[in-house]
RNA sequence: GCCAGGGUGGCGAAAUUGGCAGACGCGCCAGACUUAGGAUCUGGUGGAGCAAUCCUUAGGGGUUCGAGUCCCCUCCCUGGUACCA
């Protein structure tokens, strides 16, 4: 392959423009307080979930949120906004220590290496970060801050009276660490022998781990949690201010799994001398049911077993917990289908009815959730009828589709298989509440449960308290010292804490951490160690929006009046403008001022992250926003996901494919005004779509248009630019295209539908390309219009006309984006479309003026329709205004 | 199983409140300019048919003067999730 002509020296222009906004830092976002910031703009937070920075480099996937996001901003600020749209690493992770493992080079140094090629990867694509406020979450002056945060949650507890975080100091109980947000519990934990660390229930897909597929067995161990379960109903609740899709709303209200529902608590009937009275409570959410209940499961863990078991079944039950302890997670799951359990020999009175009922354990019933014990309704729960039919327990019918009679006067259960029915009806056998629908029936039983002090009325979730703590060495130590046996906290005076430097990062194997190894950094004092644990790599990333605000804050997380203006600020939000609400005054005006609980104006990202990060992170700036440090609940307010792009044979882009599509090739070939053109040409940003490099062509193409619009050869071979732009009016078709353009392409950014967008721009440079003379003005506001999109190929070619025409206006990064005027884009003719019976049969045009009788006239006198509709009768006659006629006959 | 999101030319895709299906691009065909074309420009391009015309938005039914769009059923693809009581 000899070397390629290039449709335009992209070669040339790209690195020019890149140095020279390197240079004078061109996208640099002022601070309030700072000499040059403007107070009278608003602001937009523009935020991209931010890389982890891997030895692989830059693939196609991470520029496509982020061009999405470059366009926004770089549109914002000639609309007239203060932008902040910064760039980090969330630099922790288990591939550098990996790495480390193998080779012995420190993980600080890997990732210092990997930061430096992905920053100039990103910046050969065209970016406008403002890099001055890059940050790195194993940055000691980060984690710092990383740390601090983990001690305000550490010294906060939830009140649950005024449903928020507040200092540990406002708690009046007796032990305070016994309601920290940050607590330390021995816990059954998803231990990793392989990694060498425990896992969040999260970073857990099949019973294998997320990252490397190691198997994960239970294990209890002494761990950090946070209690992000306190939360969980304002972390549903306060979803619904957000602009987020739809389905990762659901995805986290699923996660939560808020379920209504009622405690009933069953008394053990006392078999003989010295048994003390037990009681199980169980959580059910169809406590309608309660009649149906036949017998009663605990979870094999449950510490109740061991009280309720009655001694003749003392060795069966012990075996059984022995080979359920056995089980890993996944075959726990995977022998789904087959249940097992066994009868301990004790029974419970069904508060409802006084009717005894035995009591059994069966590993289907899991300790993590409710009580770890139900009351099994064989006839109505599908689990429940599996286990009866296999056990052959009683199973009565207590819901019916219908209203209708019980089934007899003394419902007797019946071990025969009916049919499961687990959906709402009506109550049948079932005194209290016979006949009614399922909800009135159990609020009913629930009322009566609790006057009658056997129940209540309670709300459970899925949610787990966050396991917080991991057994490795590239993370955030714990400002955490242990002494008697007690955690405190360490003083902010020393922060940050920094990690040792160690030669060998191996896992113990014992699951005792790496820093364990560290015998000096260990030893605090005479009497208090350091904890060995470090935070998950979520730690780093559950704040690192709010740093950018303030990056280089000595004092403090983040500085109170950043924090106020690009986090508090209200007078954000996408709006679409017209040239009659051009102006600064209304442009600034919030409609909906309050309506905004989130911060970050737009956040674009992978779906990967819908539960775990932004879950993390919203739970974090609760616990903030509570304790008084910042001034919105919610972290971010509008989310957007890009879709997957896969390779050019529509699999997913992996090296066993070889299908990878490198940015940089890309990039060589064509320019990165093509790259990011392209990438946002595919199609919708949220949908998944395939590479195509002749799609890149095309686009590449199309630019190449856009400067032979300005620019000609000489004999020479040289670019010069074409004499037929001259400082003329744009005539009224010309006119109209512009304005039409304007209109769509602002529209259509601020819906993030660039493909479109672009669709438009080629319309116009088609619309100019064979015109003989190219009017000045249509030329500047197409570049303007294009400089989001392809800013150096926009930024050379304005260069080029201020060269010529000489007007001072600037860069083309200081214009304002343009106005449209929409009374250039109504025709005063307009062409109508006649149907006959709903049916295409010609078009005329009428002025635009004309009425719906003159136009119902015009399109009965048509002789087309005349043909169709001779021996018909004109039953009806449908006029559209500006659209259509439609005649009906038959 | 369950939940969510999708199915439109040879391909990527467009299509305000229901109102000309297929904008724009790729590919393909033809022409122009050229020593040349893998450059550029112009025209054509959903399918069938010589034509008039008919058919066409996964498939089937419905509402409507009119359905890619709204309602019901079925099929297929993608993502998430799985004893959560």
């Amino acid at each position: 392959m000899g070397e390629r002509r290039k449709p335009y020296p992209f070669d040339q222009i790209e690195p020019k423009w890149q140095a020279l906004w390197d240079e004078c830092c061109a996208f640099r976002a002022p601070n309030p307080g700072e000499g040059d910031f403007d107070p009278s703009k608003p602001k937009f937070y523009i935020l991209d979930m931010f890389p982890y920075p891997s030895g692989a480099g830059l693939h196609v996937g991470h520029p496509e949120g982020y061009t999405a996001t470059d366009i926004v901003s770089r549109y914002k600020r000639m609309c007239g906004f203060n932008v902040l749209h910064p760039m980090g690493w969330d630099a922790f992770g288990l591939p550098a220590e990996q790495y480390a493992i193998k080779t012995g080079q420190h993980p600080a140094v890997t990732t210092r290496e990997n930061i430096a090629k992905f920053k100039t990867q990103l910046k050969r694509i065209g970016f406008s970060y403002d890099w001055n406020r890059e940050i790195s979450t194993a940055d000691p002056e980060y984690f710092r801050w990383t740390q601090w945060i983990f001690l305000q949650i550490y010294n906060s507890w939830f009140n649950p009276s005024t449903q928020k975080a507040e200092p540990i100091s406002t708690y009046r109980g007796t032990d305070p660490d016994s309601v920290r947000l940050a607590y330390v519990a021995n816990v059954a934990v998803n231990w990793c022998p392989e990694l060498g660390t425990v896992l969040a229930n999260e970073e857990v897909i099949d019973g294998k781990s997320e990252v490397g597929g190691f198997p994960v067995v239970r294990r209890p161990m002494r761990q950090w949690m946070l209690r992000i379960t306190a939360f969980a109903e304002r972390l549903i609740a306060e979803l619904d201010g957000l602009d987020w899709p739809e389905g990762i709303k659901l995805l986290q209200r699923n996660w939560i799994g808020r379920s209504e529902g009622a405690e009933v608590v069953f008394r053990v009937v006392p078999s003989s001398e010295s048994e003390t009275d037990a009681d199980i409570a169980v959580f059910t959410t169809r406590a309608d049911t309660l009649y149906g209940a036949t017998y009663l499961i605990l979870a094999p863990e449950n510490p109740l077993v061991d009280q309720t078991t009655r001694p003749e079944k003392r060795e069966a039950v012990t075996a059984y917990r022995e080979e359920v302890a056995a089980k890993s997670d996944l075959e726990r799951t995977d022998l789904a289908k087959e249940k097992t359990g066994l009868f301990i020999g004790a029974y419970a009175v069904n508060p409802v009815n006084s009717e005894r009922i035995p009591i059994w354990i069966a590993d289907y019933v899991v300790m993590g959730y409710g009580t770890g014990a139900i009351m099994a309704v064989p006839a109505h729960d599908e689990r429940d009828f599996d286990f009866a039919q296999k056990f052959k327990l009683p199973i009565r019918r207590v819901v019916a589709a219908e209203v209708r009679s019980n089934d007899g006067a003394n419902p007797a259960a019946s071990t025969r298989p009916v049919v499961c029915t687990s959906g709402e009806g009506f109550a049948i056998n079932s005194p209290l509440i016979d006949g009614l629908p399922t909800s009135a029936a159990q609020a009913k039983i629930i009322a009566w449960l609790e006057q009658n002090g056997h129940g209540r009325r309670d709300v459970r979730y899925k949610l787990r308290d966050w396991l917080f703590s991991r057994q490795r060495y590239w993370g955030e130590p714990f400002p955490i010292v242990w002494r008697d046996g007690k955690h405190e906290a360490l003083p902010e005076s020393k922060l940050p804490l920094t990690a040792p430097d160690l030669k060998d990062f191996k896992p113990t194997g014992t699951g005792e951490p790496p820093l364990a190894k560290a015998k000096d950094w260990l030893r605090y004092s005479e009497a208090a160690f350091r904890e060995t644990n470090t935070m998950p790599q979520w730690a780093g990333s559950c704040w690192y929006y709010l740093r950018f605000c303030d990056p280089t804050n000595n004092d403090r997380f983040v500085g109170e009046e950043a924090e106020r203006y690009w986090i508090g600020g209200e007078s954000s939000g996408f709006r679409v403008r017209s040239s009659e609400s051009s102006s600064p005054e209304t442009r600034t005006l919030n409609p909906e001022p309050l309506s905004m609980p989130g911060g970050v104006d737009l956040y674009v990202g992978g779906t990967e992250h819908a539960v775990l990060h932004l879950l993390y992170a919203r739970f974090w700036h609760k616990v903030l926003f509570d304790l008084g440090y910042l001034s919105k609940p919610e972290p971010f307010q509008r989310l957007v996901n890009q879709g997957m792009i896969l390779g050019e044979d529509g699999r997913k882009m992996s090296k066993r494919w070889g299908n990878v599509i490198d940015p940089l090739d890309v990039i060589a070939e064509y320019g990165a005004d093509a790259f990011r053109c392209y990438e946002m040409f595919m199609g919708p940003l949220e949908q998944m779509k395939p590479w195509s490099m002749k799609g890149v062509e095309g686009v590449s193409r199309f630019l190449a248009r856009v400067w032979r619009l300005m620019m000609e050869e000489s004999q020479a071979g040289h670019w010069l630019l074409s004499p037929e732009i001259e400082e003329i009016a744009p005539d009224k078709r010309e006119l109209k295209v512009l304005h039409a353009t304007v209109k769509k392409v602002t529209e259509d950014i601020e819906a993030l539908s660039f493909n479109t967008a672009i669709s438009q721009m080629m319309i116009l440079v088609n619309a100019f390309t064979n015109a003989p003379v190219k009017p000045l003005s249509a030329m500047r506001t197409l570049l303007v219009l294009l400089n989001p999109f392809a800013p150096h190929l926009t930024s050379e070619l304005w260069q080029k006309l201020q060269l010529k025409f000489g007007e001072s206006e600037g860069a083309i990064t200081d214009q304002s984006w343009p106005a449209y005027d929409e009374k250039l884009l109504v025709e005063d003719e307009v062409e109508i479309v006649i149907q006959v019976n709903g049916k295409l049969r010609d078009r005329i045009v009428v002025p635009l003026t004309a009425s719906e009788s003159e136009v119902e006239a015009a399109a009965l006198a048509n002789p087309k329709v005349h043909e169709l509709t001779i021996g018909k009768t004109i039953r009806k006659v449908v006029v559209v205004p500006k659209k259509l006629v439609n005649i009906v006959a038959s």
